[in-house]
RNA sequence: GCGCCCGUAGCUCAGCUGGAUAGAGCGUCUGACUACGAAUCAGAAGGCCGUAGGUUCGAAUCCUGCCGGGCGUACCA
């Protein structure tokens, strides 16, 4: 559809440019509201009408000869206040997509897109809030590799912030644990942190003077001190495995996993501080109540200067961050040495090391970096931009993309449902913060198993016949698609308040919904072949053997057929969107509607039982097409394809 | 205080750079399984798009004020 409407756009401009004053940028083709009406509109008859002083309708009827020769096109009327509404040859429009079905639409425009997702910190856990950064970030990455982009999927550590000081403290001074003791701990480690992080937290409440305590720790932690440093690093090290293990049950996983410990190893920070100096874009302040920092002024607000360095001389998030972001763009002369942390379905994915090591693949430098963080962190992400136009770094300023979306709350019930105490304050609220630090949240794995569990229950109800094995595995699939398409279907400003019955559902718009719907087509097609022996083809090839004409069948069906066809063929366009805008929520919806057309033609319409075989041929191209577009659009939201379900 | 975001059906939310009669899901109420799988479909009820102005041929959409809510504004990340 997008090369079709580009091809349009050319010819209408080419047949009206020697007559109006008619503008590229004017040419918008857009639906028509209703298929009665046609498929394509063009409203431009209305905004040209006005420059020109003309009234539109009296326009618009003058310009409809002028495009009597537009390619595929039977028909083309003036409707409402003044739209050119064009009516489409259905079977070359269709032939046409069919054709284009194979070839590429998109073209490489960036030499290396970074995209920085998930940055868990190490010391916890991963709840629902991740899980919806992760979903986010990771479609966005296969949207751009579908659009052919060269993609870097980055998921930052930071292995030595407060968060891991405040884990190793809990070990070491409240549960006096060696690095033995902690390596004995079985079961789920990542739960255990997270119940001790909460522990720590309300004695640090009780005991102020353990300050000094932890700020020893951080010192420890990265000047490499024994036993405080090798305790960080295997508490940062396993809690990074069980984050990775969860992301992996979504389908999510990385190229590359850039570590803070790297960062000050590599002296990163150095570097760039050297070069913010230079361009004094920080300086030391001298008085006042942040004497003894570096800080940066902010843009736009003559009073407020944001600190850089603390007045002990080590250096904030914020400074690593520009660090760190300096270096996704190639500008640091600077590089990290890598060796291989997991094997991820025979892909490895390499962690940074601050020693030289084995030879790796490069990364880093890119020309387009999307940064993957809640609304929250506006601010932060805002200096680290100002920090690179600082330096001069003007063109990568604008390449730097804060991806911003808005958390994920709890309702005041599914705290209820958690055990969790809710004080009477957050009664009366509508929903209440995810907090690490009290504990409360909901744990990704407990709603993934959670999600699991009862479609396995659905699965066994309906697939009695298949191994325990291959149920597990479709429940699996059922799960991870439940939850995708729950996270991708807000938009992405909007607050999800989590609530467990909403997020549990398997019908109506749900990732299920659009699956069962996929695994119905399938089974259309199992069936010919099991009993017709249908041979399955590619769809072009079928289309151009059997070569029927669409206006053979009943009008009605030929509107259905349209409908369903004509929507599905605008799938690229949606790609195209949901990545300009980062508003995913728009394919989620695409695939919904598609799948909800596909239902209605499903119930209306019978494959199998039908008797003429032209006919058949016809729906069974339908099918085939609506398929084919399907399956792109699920596996760009990486929900998963079961066989049955 | 300042900055950003939100307010659309009983509930949860879509609604693209302004376009034709404001749409879904859940819930409620009617119907449809000897199967191409009912995790589905057909239908009904349900709306002053927070409010008051402005711009426009045209506004849920853009601008301004107000009301209500959220999040930032840390020598935490």
């Amino acid at each position: 559809m997008i090369r079709y409407k580009a091809n349009l756009k050319e010819q209408i401009l080419q047949s009206l440019m020697d007559r109006y004053p008619l503008k590229e940028s004017q040419l918008h083709i857009s639906y028509t509201p209703q298929a009665k009406m046609g498929d394509l509109a063009l409203p431009f008859p209305l905004q040209l009408a006005k420059e020109m002083k003309r009234h539109p309708r009296e326009l618009a009827t003058e310009i409809v000869p002028l495009l009597s020769d537009l390619p595929r096109i039977d028909k083309i009327e003036v409707a409402g206040p003044g739209f050119i509404n064009l009516f489409l040859n259905r079977r070359d429009f269709f032939l046409h997509q069919v054709d284009s079905l194979d070839k590429r639409t998109f073209q490489q425009e960036e030499k290396k897109i970074i995209i920085e997702h998930t940055n868990i910190n190490p010391n916890k856990a991963a709840h629902v809030g991740h899980l919806r950064n992760a979903v986010l970030g990771d479609t966005l990455g296969r949207c751009l590799k579908y659009k052919e982009e060269n993609v870097e999927i980055q998921n930052y550590i930071d292995d030595t912030g407060i968060q891991v000081v405040d884990v190793t403290f809990g070990f070491m001074d409240m549960e006096h644990k060696t690095l033995e003791d902690i390596q004995k701990i079985e079961g789920k480690f990542d739960y255990y942190c997270w119940d001790l992080y909460t522990r720590v937290f309300s004695y640090l409440e009780k005991h102020p003077d353990s300050q000094s305590r932890k700020s020893e720790i951080l010192r420890k932690i990265e000047d490499g001190q024994q036993p405080e440093a090798e305790i960080a690093e295997h508490i940062s090290r396993r809690i990074l495995r069980a984050h990775l293990e969860t992301m992996k049950r979504i389908d999510v996983s990385y190229d590359v996993l850039p570590c803070e410990s790297s960062i000050l190893g590599r002296k990163f920070w150095d570097k760039a501080f050297s070069l913010l100096k230079e361009k004094e874009a920080i300086y030391l302040v001298d008085e006042g109540l942040n004497k003894g920092c570096w800080v940066m002024r902010i843009e736009d607000d003559e009073e407020r200067e944001k600190i850089i360095i603390r007045s002990d001389g080590t250096v904030t998030y914020v400074g690593k961050d520009i660090a760190y972001q300096l270096w996704k763009f190639g500008l640091l002369q600077k590089d990290f040495y890598y060796e291989p942390f997991i094997e991820d379905n025979g892909k490895t994915i390499w962690i940074s090391t601050a020693e030289p090591n084995e030879p790796a693949p490069t990364f880093g430098d890119g020309t387009l970096v999307y940064n993957v963080i809640d609304t929250r962190q506006s601010y932060l992400q805002k200096i680290v931009v100002q920090g690179l136009k600082s330096l001069g770094y003007q063109s990568q300023a604008k390449k730097s993309i804060h991806y911003s979306y808005e958390m994920v709350a709890l309702s005041p019930k599914s705290l209820d449902e958690l055990g969790q105490k809710v004080s009477a304050e957050d009664k009366e609220r509508d929903f209440v913060e995810v907090s690490g630090r009290k504990g409360l949240g909901v744990k990704a794995d407990d709603l993934l198993d959670r999600l699991e569990q009862k479609a396995f229950l659905e699965v066994e109800k309906r697939n009695q016949e298949l191994p325990s094995e291959q149920r597990r595995l479709i429940a699996r699939q059922i799960a991870t698609g439940a939850l995708r398409y729950f996270m991708l279907k807000f938009a992405r400003n909007s607050i999800i308040v989590f609530d467990f019955e909403e997020a549990l559902n398997f019908e109506g718009e749900t990732g299920p919904y659009l699956q069962y719907s996929l695994v119905r087509i399938n089974s259309i097609f199992r069936k010919l072949k099991d009993r017709e022996n249908f041979a399955e083809k590619d769809l072009k090839t079928l289309v151009l053997e059997q070569n029927i004409p669409i206006d053979t069948l009943p009008e009605q069906e030929q509107a259905d057929f349209w409908e369903l066809v004509f929507y599905a063929s605008q799938f690229e366009e949606e790609i195209q969107h949901s990545v300009c805008s980062l508003e995913f929520s728009h394919l989620a919806k695409f695939a919904f509607n598609l799948c909800q057309k596909f239902n209605a033609y499903y119930h209306k319409y019978q494959v199998l039982a039908e008797k003429d075989q032209n006919t058949k041929s016809l729906r069974i191209w339908t099918i085939q097409y609506v398929r084919e577009i399907l399956k792109r659009v699920l596996s760009l939201m990486g929900i998963p394809q079961p066989a049955r379900m």
